[in-house]
RNA sequence: GGCCUCAUCGUCUAACGGCUAGGACACCAGGUUUUCAUCCUGGCAAUCGGAGUUCGAUUCUCCGUGAGGUCACCA
């Protein structure tokens, strides 16, 4: 058998737009291959239609894989040993290959106009038959001067391949048919340039969606004219929206996968989310760290069917990773998501807020309502009352009374953690209330908000002097 | 319409042809010195349909049905 070959895998996007999870999965599923096999990963641009260039994307998919810490060992902006890495500066290597092809007499000029072909294509799809070009196939063709499409001469047959995902597939000649290498304006195609480019940068392992799967017989034929050895493959089915069926797209209110990042999810979490839609490694392990998902990973193990991405589980997963992080550690790292009020306050107090808040926090952007009332003296909200499904029943003076008791229960306290929570339950015996309801009202008197950490640890946070006169501004507007 | 692929709880998924189809998210209930959350316990919930092979089928075969992809000078 043959010697293997060093791993080296690529994500070849084209610049078009941002990158959502559904398109970041197969550059993780790359990484991962590349780096278990200490290979190498390889970023390339693929703009060979100017006309969807979107401006800032090419910076943007890059700031993307770097967020999730997918770096890449070559690419545009660092260069390589097959550089350049985009495919526009390339024009040389597909002119050189395309004239090749040209001399062994597997390509030719395509002589009609678009419009000609626009109309083969109708009535094809009128008599309700696939479209093959070669059905219009010129006898004597024009030499290729350059100014019109040139054609793949294929030489339709069966194909069998090897899947490492799809498992082995095979085609009828029906197929195949004769595509575009480089088109009039002097570009190549993709079906042309990704096979030259993987070929050039000695690409082992192309990664890629289920849309290109009815072209891998084209690209067969295509790889034997070119004698070139083509690499191992694998196919992975889409990622769908969380409503219906469709492939997840930008429509369906995809994220941008730097938006999570801003939102404070972290990489961590992104990338053990994005590998578990689709892949698992056989345990119950739900939770893998990165170096597991390197070593653990396989594309035998990717599921063959699409996903339905469900961001309640991402939210629950990022969730279980910020309670994971050392509080030193998570508080370098919400220091951007902090209510503009906490900027009068020291380390050492938002350091106690974030331990109190850290097991209930999701993402690092919910912080600021989460621990608003730590520094800013809110307005009452009387719907917390009156919408408060225990203690809207009780009379208006009763509210008062348990407050005023409460209060004076307060203002003997040290205001330490422990002492608050042994007066708060002696106050519990003195008027025989229910927590639900005393200390709701307490909650709601102190922090003008729903819900709170537990309510001794807050309110020693918030201090004596502020609890006590955030008391008496609820009781002045009962 | 041709070709290709797929099909297990609502969702992500597990199950050499062999216990009662397992786990996780979500949801519901109870518990954790009290709210929300965390944590613990319990609950709800699935093999698309029909044949066939077999002692035995989620698993293999065939036929349906449903879903997705593709049939561009886009990738």
């Amino acid at each position: 058998m043959s010697v293997m070959k060093p791993v080296r895998t690529r994500f070849a996007p084209s610049p078009t737009g941002y990158l959502h999870v559904g398109g970041i999965r197969t550059a993780l599923f790359a990484w991962l291959l590349a780096k278990q096999a200490e290979g190498k990963f390889v970023l390339r641009f693929e703009d060979t239609d100017q006309k969807r260039e979107v401006q800032g994307a090419r910076q943007h998919l890059m700031n993307s894989l770097r967020a999730l810490g997918l770096d890449y060992d070559e690419g545009p902006d660092i260069g390589g040993p097959f550089a350049p890495y985009t495919q526009s500066e390339r024009l040389d290597t597909y002119k050189k290959w395309a004239q090749k092809i040209v001399d062994s007499g597997r390509a030719y000029a395509d002589p009609y106009t678009p419009a000609q072909v626009q109309a083969f294509r109708e009535k094809a799809q009128a008599a309700k038959q696939p479209f093959l070009y070669r059905n219009h196939r010129p006898d004597n063709p024009p030499s290729w001067d350059g100014s019109q499409p040139l054609r793949f001469k294929s030489d339709p047959k069966n194909y069998q391949w090897h899947d490492e995902v799809m498992g082995d597939l095979n085609t009828g000649p029906e197929v195949i048919d004769d595509f575009v290498l480089i088109k009039s304006d002097g570009f190549p195609t993709y079906n042309f340039a990704h096979i030259v480019d993987d070929n050039e940068m000695e690409i082992s392992h192309i990664i890629r969606g289920q849309e290109f799967v009815a072209s891998v017989p084209n690209y067969l034929n295509l790889y034997e004219a070119l004698e070139i050895e083509p690499p191992t493959m694998a196919t992975v089915p889409h990622i769908m929206g969380a409503e219906g069926n469709k492939k997840l797209s930008k429509r369906d209110g995809a994220k941008d996968v730097l938006d999570y990042i801003r939102d404070g999810f972290l990489p961590e979490a992104l990338v053990n989310f994005i590998a578990s839609l689709g892949w698992n490694d056989g345990t119950e392990q739900e939770v893998f760290s990165r170096q597991e998902l390197i070593s653990k990973f396989s594309l035998s193990r990717v599921g063959r069917s699409g996903a339905h991405f469900d961001e309640r589980r991402l939210l629950w997963m990022n969730g279980s990773y910020i309670r994971e992080l050392a509080l030193d550690d998570l508080y370098n790292q919400v220091a951007n998501y902090w209510p503009d009020e906490s900027q009068a306050y020291d380390d050492a107090y938002k350091k106690q807020v974030l331990g109190l808040v850290q097991e209930r926090l999701k993402f690092f952007a919910e912080l600021s309502e989460l621990t608003i009332f730590f520094f800013k003296d809110l307005p009452i909200k009387p719907e917390l009352i009156s919408g408060h499904k225990q203690l809207k029943k009780l009379p208006q003076d009763e509210l008062k009374s348990l407050l005023e008791q409460s209060k004076t229960a307060l203002e003997a306290s040290d205001f330490s953690a422990q002492d608050l929570t042994e007066r708060l339950n002696q106050l519990l015996e003195a008027t025989s209330q229910k927590p639900a309801i005393l200390f709701s009202l307490i909650r709601i008197a102190t922090t003008q908000a729903a819900a709170s950490p537990s309510l001794a640890d807050s309110l020693a946070v918030i201090g004596k002097e502020r609890s006590l006169a955030r008391l008496n501004d609820q009781l002045a507007n009962l």
